[in-house]
DNA sequence: AGCCAGGCGTGGA
DNA sequence: TCCACGCATGGC
């Protein structure tokens, strides 16, 4: 077993994993179990200190997974003084987020399932495909199902999808799983962000918001800012804009945040996310 | 009970 | 090109 301990001044685990770009997580005993494709990572915050468990040969994975080679702290401060109260609010409330860097594959099928659902509801749905279709691994005596392979989820009928809840989605992802079969999403890697979109875009399903969840959370372009109907919200009641259609309001993020949207975007989308449920 | 959720594809103007 | 609409399901 691995243990790996960071300092905790940008790093909270709890926020990281709430603020809706990961849904393969639950909480144990003092911390969270994380799941990304067939591994897991134990990770509790401690004192000043975030410390994460994991297999030996796993270490290397899971610190990039978490991204820790970036200085947040350089992006938390250019969030201060944007100059837009809404955005140094909500940095200060989710100072500790990190944009996890996750598997490509997996954010495709996790982001396409998410269309016109709700995080509770998606996070059972991917649940569901795991335990009926990954396979089973043991970790710190605790049991756990690994993200299905494209062979298997490829092989599945489109009545299995729709039994597991997905609906309409069913056949989006049973087409996402054929394409995927005989596609090296790494081979996307050198394009540039909007040629990268232009790909994704191609797939049955994927449209701007989801295409650009995948290119943050899987592809780590943070000139991408995912608007859905959290951040329209946000946007006209915190930054007073009055553009509707989503991909406007996209473009103009973009322009103002530059290489900065895609961490701004996740203190904004949690923090607006979080007051709302307060409310309820 | 009824509105809504990390939206998208389609068909008609 | 733009817009309105239907869509499956279940959380709250």
């Amino acid at each position: 077993m691995e243990k790996l301990i960071f300092s905790n001044q940008y790093f909270n685990i709890e926020d990281t994993l709430n603020c809706g770009q990961i849904f393969r997580f639950k909480p144990f005993k003092d911390g969270f179990m994380v799941n990304s494709l067939d591994k897991r990572v134990y990770c509790v915050q401690e004192n000043d200190k975030v410390v994460l468990f994991c297999e030996d040969e796993d270490a290397r994975y899971f610190a990039n997974f978490f991204d820790i080679d970036r200085d947040y702290g350089v992006i938390y401060n250019s969030a201060l003084k944007s100059g837009y109260e809404i955005l140094k609010t909500s940095a200060q409330m989710g100072k500790g987020i990190r944009i996890l860097n996750q598997d490509k594959v997996e954010m495709l099928f996790s982001f396409i399932i998410s269309q016109n659902n709700n995080i509770p509801r998606i996070k059972s749905i991917i649940d569901k495909l795991c335990t009926s279709l990954g396979e089973k691994k043991t970790f710190m005596g605790e049991e756990f199902y690994s993200f299905p392979t494209l062979d298997v989820l490829s092989s599945q009928s489109l009545d299995f999808y729709k039994r597991i809840g997905l609906g309409y989605r069913a056949e989006y992802v049973l087409g996402l799983a054929k394409q995927l079969l005989n596609f090296d999403l790494d081979s996307l890697d050198k394009l540039p962000t909007y040629k990268l979109k232009q790909e994704l875009l191609k797939i049955k399903g994927i449209g701007q918001k989801v295409c650009d969840c995948v290119a943050l959370f899987g592809f780590h372009r943070s000139d991408s800012f995912p608007v859905d109907t959290w951040i329209e919200k946000v946007y006209k009641e915190n930054f007073n804009g009055k553009l509707n259609d989503r991909k406007k309001i996209t473009d103009w993020f973009l322009d103002t945040f530059k290489e900065n949207s895609g961490y701004f975007q996740q203190y904004l989308f949690y923090y607006k996310r979080s007051k709302e449920r307060e409310k309820g």
